[in-house]
DNA sequence: TCGTCTTACGAGAAGCGTAAGAATT
DNA sequence: AATTCTTACGCTTCTCGTAAGACGA
């Protein structure tokens, strides 16, 4: 057990040390974050120092410039940590502010199946006054979009069991609605041994190695299917047609929407690709009816 | 949308103004408040100040003081904020602090059922050498300690779907495990008119009216089944004894484990208690090997 | 008039920038 | 030698406490 003084410790740790620590272990260096951060490099030295000595452990190691084991565990909190702070300030602000006649949706790179599509146009149709501006970015964006008020409404996608929500990151209360959900298929290169059966079972699909990208993520399939999933080539864009380039030249596998790769005949057991409206509380007026037209 | 700056208008609102603004709001009070804090009323008027000139917008009415809507709504975001805040600082402390031969328990008022007991016995048994202290404490505070660092190991219980998660309270990566299940009994005065019927249905319940009391919290029991469930006289102690003398006085109803309540024979339909383990990630030692007996 | 919050003001601390100093490559 | 982090030092800003003022009950 760690001793703990009377009421708490908290008001030490301060945002923006934290957000300053993050900067700093993301580039790797003291200098370019604060650069970054509109602060001098001493500025950036002396905050790190005074978490050190906050906190009583060294955070950093420097040249290179890298976490220590605790620094690692800072940073597993500091990001949650952070986004939750400005999703209560923009939840705050978004009291006071006044419902707007343009609508920002930001959508992840597969959130907009034809489906969807077509729901969007659908809703549309029936409030045709509504100017609505679509933001296309990457997936754990949508939700800090929303959380922070860059944003009023957001679909996200991911793979989940059929029927099963999405598990987000948690940046207080927000509203996720199922919007639709179709199944995922295979890509593999022609002639792949999988290509073959008939029967497809997980245990074969962790056995293959996989393209590592962000529109098919391993960490989620291994949490859905358990270890296995070998990383092969990583691809950080959000073309899936170059994606699938990549699957038939044979660098690895991957999974996407049926609608997204068409003529991929085999379909994934067990998983389904999901897209989920999300938002916060919104103010009564052209938010809530397109939420409600779209659901 | 709101307007938001070049990078994050994050480091304002620093904790220590939050943990102000929740003191003040829970004691409707600034010079409560502020003693409690240790701080001059003064002070906490400036902060509360600061706060709001930094929002832009009023969060407190004053005399009485009550929050605003504003108010009300940064009320929400402030609790679970300062909890994980705390969270983050116990588990980056962990990670230096030496492994302890004498663990700390925290447990929920209904979490020690029988057999969790008896499982805890065994663990015992299997660690002699072990010093082990059980503190009894409220539901969410378990959940509170583990996280700060104030205990090692936690037992919370809850009503939840057989087979379900309980959902707790998010304050970073906890890990939890259920320990054990059991029937709810539905205790209700003799000659109650449900007492008779032989098929119970979720429905008939949710038109009774219920005692309120932590021990069965009709928040958690709309949840799961809808509304109703409305509310008779709040019992606010842990005593289930003394529950079931105000429910056999006809003050309303509640559910209980079974093995809390000998001799209520009416099980509860459609959902059950659920005692879960909870720890944060433990350093290597003894506090590891019991979580794993415990399993 | 009493209790309670706000405002004025001064003392101390904290935080940042400039610039010089180490340490590593 | 060049780059990068740390330290010294002064300045500004922030924050708190004391004390006086305003506002309600």
């Amino acid at each position: 057990m760690i001793p703990t003084p009377a009421i708490s410790d908290t008001d030490r740790m301060d945002p923006h040390l934290l957000r300053t620590f993050l900067t700093v272990v993301e580039r790797s260096s003291f200098s370019t974050a604060a650069e970054h951060l509109g602060y001098t490099q001493s500025a950036v030295s002396q905050q790190i120092a005074t978490l050190e000595a906050d906190l009583g452990l060294q955070l950093l190691l420097r040249r290179p410039v890298e976490p220590t084991e605790a620094g690692r565990r800072l940073m597993e909190h500091a990001g949650p940590l952070l986004l939750r702070h400005d999703a209560a300030r923009a939840d705050v602000l978004r009291t006071a502010a006044a419902p707007a006649h343009r609508l920002t949706l930001a959508v992840s790179p597969l959130a907009l199946t034809p489906a969807v599509a077509t729901r969007l146009a659908r809703a549309r149709a029936e409030h045709p006054r509504l100017h609505l501006e679509v933001r296309a970015c990457e997936r754990r964006e949508v939700i800090t979009r929303i959380a922070t008020g860059r944003a009023d409404l957001g679909l996200t996608d991911g793979i989940a069991a059929p029927g099963d929500p999405l598990r987000l990151p948690d940046s207080g209360p927000l509203t996720t609605i199922g919007v639709s959900e179709e199944p995922l298929v295979v890509a593999l290169p022609a002639g792949h041994p999988l290509s073959a059966r008939t029967g497809l079972r997980l245990a074969d699909l962790a056995d293959a190695v996989w393209v590592q990208t962000p529109l098919c993520p391993l960490g989620r399939l291994r949490e859905l299917a358990g270890e296995g999933f070998r990383a092969g080539l990583a691809y950080h864009g959000d073309n899936t047609r170059a994606l699938l380039h990549l699957v038939a030249a044979g660098h690895g596998l991957t999974l996407l929407p049926a609608s997204t790769a068409p003529g991929v005949p085999l379909t994934a057991p067990r998983v389904g690709h999901r897209v989920e409206l999300v938002h916060a509380t919104l103010p009564p007026g052209p938010a809530t009816r397109l939420a409600d037209a779209l659901t």
